[in-house]
DNA sequence: AAGCATACCTACTCGTGCGTAAGGTTACGC
DNA sequence: GCGTAACCTTACGCACGAGTAGGTATGCTT
């Protein structure tokens, strides 16, 4: 209605792609610190330096912001760890590898990552979203088992070696979230005890050591 | 200010205690199904057949209605947990015990335990409730490797034995999240899969083997 | 049979915040 | 130097749902 009085030079007029980064990176921000449902779009859009009807404009509703946080987010990661682990390596090279680009990027942003996936994992709408990376990450993973597993001459059921993944990578994300909890931790430290704990006893499965029930 | 036409007998009168457990029932049911925030409690009063003024009365403000279903339910658990691993069994049969009976809870508790559980991982207020229970698995696990090691004549720094014991307690958060997932799955079956992940490692840990990364 | 506490109801208020309509301003091609 | 398209704004509509005011029925006690 009213015009604003044209004092104010008005900020910058940027391309798409650049404001599209910076509501992304506001996003991520204002979503870490209040939760999905706590933060409204127009602290977000006034962290990105920018007015609200801009990021509906570029990026859709809060729904849909959402979840191209959580797109961002993850395709860094991903590509941090595929990076990280060569498939040429052997298992173990790999296991440990990945788990220290894994934990090394959570530890680089704490607020960024580890709240936003903690947040995805409650609500209906992004617990698909979420559960489609971590079976990427929990095919990786027990690609990774298999391999070794045939290279030792064995062979084990494949929901048997996706139950075991879906351990490891479960066990990881926990000590991500006791990672992001405790500022002062270091990755490096904290993948190596994933490492005791997660390697130890998958290395004993690939070597067909298992536990059997007592049968009371 | 109207008054309801007698013509209903209106429900049966029912003592405090009984109506409580009732709203609670349903709010575990509705929190589940809609996530907390999408919860109304306008839902939660019409499923527990009562209005929503009782529910006020009662139980208190929608977070403190959540606080009590996590409360009890968390109370159910520990208590289920407890029940079956006794502290005079070997570390092993312990931990088989208490896995059992978690994953048997979880199973019997699909809806109820696991989504209310994932929600509250989400949402600032009811963090800390979750925090303070899982303080208590991980001290109850640490103590039992605690043991376990010194029966062997070692010991090992407190921090090492948390981190352990956190990465072992998330593992089986993740499996639980598996199994309200995979609602064919058999709690058994996804206790022993934890404990051939778990146990091993950890009894080699326990022995003294330990992982240590290469020096690239 | 009056008294009183407890159980229970209908019908509101009101804040909050998503999403949008309608219009102003700058850059860039020609 | 002028149109046009992309960029950006203010200011609002509107639904939804938490929490409450105020009144009614029921049963236990004396």
């Amino acid at each position: 209605m009213l015009a604003r009085v044209s004092s104010t030079p008005s900020f910058k007029r940027l391309p798409r792609a650049v404001r599209e980064q910076q509501m992304l990176d506001a996003a991520v921000k204002v979503f870490s610190r209040r939760g999905f449902h706590a933060a409204s779009m127009d602290e977000i859009a006034e962290d990105a330096g920018i007015s609200k009807p801009m990021v509906y404009a570029y990026l859709g509703t809060k729904e849909e912001l959402f979840i191209a946080c959580l797109h961002r987010e993850t395709a860094r990661m991903m590509l941090a760890i595929a990076g990280a682990a060569a498939p040429d390596l052997p298992a173990d090279q790999r296991l440990w590898r990945g788990l220290r680009a894994f934990f090394g990027f959570v530890g680089a942003h704490r607020d960024g990552w580890a709240v936003l996936y903690r947040q995805a994992r409650g609500s209906q709408p992004f617990a698909a979203e979420l559960a489609a990376m971590r079976a990427r990450l929990v095919e990786v993973v027990a690609g990774m088992l298999d391999h070794a597993l045939r290279a030792r001459g064995r062979e084990v059921a494949g929901t048997e070696l996706e139950v075991v993944a879906y351990a490891l990578v479960g066990a990881s994300e926990s000590l991500a979230d006791w990672l992001a909890d405790h500022p002062e931790a270091e990755p490096e430290k904290t993948a190596t005890r994933m490492m005791n704990v997660a390697w130890l006893g998958a290395a004993q499965l690939l070597d067909g050591v298992t536990w059997r029930p007592p049968v009371d």
